[in-house]
DNA sequence: CTGTTAGCGCATTCAG
DNA sequence: CTGAATGCGCTAACAG
């Protein structure tokens, strides 16, 4: 493990360290041919490489962002963290992902680690637990991008999908098929996260709008464990539903496992629609109808936001919320 | 965005930088009850956070590891680095991810990019591409874990699957099955990257020791997106293949895919067996039976590794093959 | 027990 | 066009 620094390629050179530094730097304005060649032989035969932690700690840029998401089991977290990734890598930023896996002390944690770090800024799925966190960083105007969640009263950018659109679509394409027994089931509500709660709202909306009886039997936010007890009260009713939206890929996956463990047959018994592409959906016996997210679209956003901010601090801290359209991709199981 | 320095704290509580610095490490052996009640008050007050990146350049050591994947388009891919991921975190380290994309250009550039931030250490999933650098690593005895493919005539400590033995797992169950026409199914040969050539190796060596034939037209590698071709091909032989092994995930999905096209019915006229879990094995229909490697002790040992290279520095340079052994499991596509 | 001194490797004035 | 000087924020001897 050897350590080539800049004054022994100086050295080498018989130059001075910031003429390496300019060098570096592409300042090569006024700066000798032969200098120059004299530099870039240097550096080849040491084998030199620049020290980015020295660079960060002068620059005060560290040209990391961090991203931290609420829970990473589900699909659309690892397909925003690629989506953001990918725009990273283009814009030489590196990306520190962490998982709070549903726990605000973890989260508290990461983002104060990450802080440590110095990261230029931090994309976010809050958890919705720290609240004065949050807050402190809004006031210092730490670079902060939310995703997926909102979280009300703070001026915070917030990447989000237009959820009860996502329900509706759903809705509205359970009842043109003509099913009238419509549920829904999505994973627990007792943290009133956005998308649950927002498409539970649209799922709602929607069917009021077209006069459609709303059962409390069979709307359930339930933990992800207990989502298949849930569904087994749901077909010990006299009358089980015909056609249940899966809240989100979690969901889906429980129902999935209850209609197999029990030979519900889809769509003939249960006419199915899940929000959040799956990686199955198309191969799936039979193909899974689903609202799709823009995911890329949203993780690009998101990272543009951010740089945007790092890049140029607005003063004023405006902020707003960028609604997402999703897409229904009917397939054969509704 | 303010930035509360050490000095500030130790201006504000009336003591030196350095006394500060002691009770940040915990030092607090000949540090009166006093000095300590003031430190901490400064720096509750204060809002102080440290900076890891003036501590990283001091001490040389930036608590950070760099994972570089060839493809994060694999399942095992993704498991892996969450394995990691977990295990880092329990450590105190970060982890910053790479995708290299199976490209020995971009795997170079995250090399050099990650060194340059001063990762205290590497793990990556060769390309096979950047022998020289992998030596010159090597060679300044730079921390270096290989997972997956093995880089041979280079000396580091290497985690992966016993190949050949999943492969022969898999053979054996479908001879136990009584079948007879046995083909497989993987992604490009052309790098003759580890897996695949010793899953293909394994195949054939399970097909001879059971003196079945081995069909030159049933041992297939292709680029994904030339699968599907290949398995029509497959499929205009007079006598198609009963059984076939899928080297991968992706391989699979292409199977799968094309045997939902051509209503070709899985285990009837198909027998399938999966090398990589997928997350959809247990509630597709049929359920797939699966050759599983043991992902997350694989990624725990490979940080391990790391770790123990990190922190004490092997003069001797010795490195090993790590196996780990794979695991049928067994549900109805075989 | 606490303060002083010296860098870590680099970028940035500001003189030559 | 180039070099000397200064400091980013922190740690680590070494003195008191």
């Amino acid at each position: 493990m050897k350590k080539v620094t800049m004054a022994e390629v100086a050295k080498h050179a018989n130059v001075s360290k910031s003429t390496v530094s300019q060098y570096l730097n592409k300042r090569y304005d006024y700066m000798s041919k032969k200098t120059k060649q004299r530099i870039e032989q240097a550096i080849r035969e040491l084998g030199y490489q620049p020290n980015f932690v020295a660079r960060s700690l002068k620059q005060k840029k560290t040209s990391t962002i961090g991203v931290i998401v609420a829970n990473i089991l589900h699909t659309f977290s690892t397909q925003i963290i690629r989506a953001i990734e990918d725009v990273c890598h283009e814009s030489d930023y590196h990306v520190i992902v962490c998982n709070a896996d549903d726990d605000p002390d973890k989260e508290k944690k990461y983002i104060q680690m990450l802080m440590a770090k110095q990261v230029d800024g931090l994309i976010v799925f809050p958890t919705g637990g720290n609240i004065n966190l949050y807050q402190s960083m809004v006031k210092e105007k730490f670079p902060l991008v939310f995703v997926d969640r909102i979280v009300s009263g703070l001026s915070v950018d917030t990447v989000i999908l237009d959820n009860e659109a996502a329900a509706k679509l759903a809705v509205n394409h359970f009842i043109e098929k003509g099913y009238e027994r419509i549920g829904i089931v999505t994973t627990s509500l007792i943290h009133n996260l956005t998308p649950r709660v927002e498409r539970i709202t649209g799922f709602i909306k929607a069917m009021e709008e077209h006069q459609m009886p709303i059962r409390d039997d069979y709307v359930r936010g339930m933990e992800v464990h207990l989502i298949k007890e849930g569904l087994r009260e749901m077909y010990a009713l006299d009358q089980p539903p015909q056609a249940i939206l899966a809240g989100n890929d979690l969901a889906l996956m429980e129902i999935l496992t209850y209609a197999k463990e029990n030979k519900i047959t889809i769509p003939g018994q249960l006419a199915l629609i899940g929000i959040d592409e799956v990686s199955f959906a198309n191969i799936y016996n039979p193909p899974l109808t689903t609202v799709k997210q823009p995911v890329f679209q949203m993780g690009k956003k998101a990272a543009e936001l951010l740089f945007r901010k790092i890049e140029n601090p607005d003063p004023s801290g405006e902020s707003r919320v960028h609604r997402f359209e999703p897409e229904l991709i009917e397939r054969e199981s509704c």
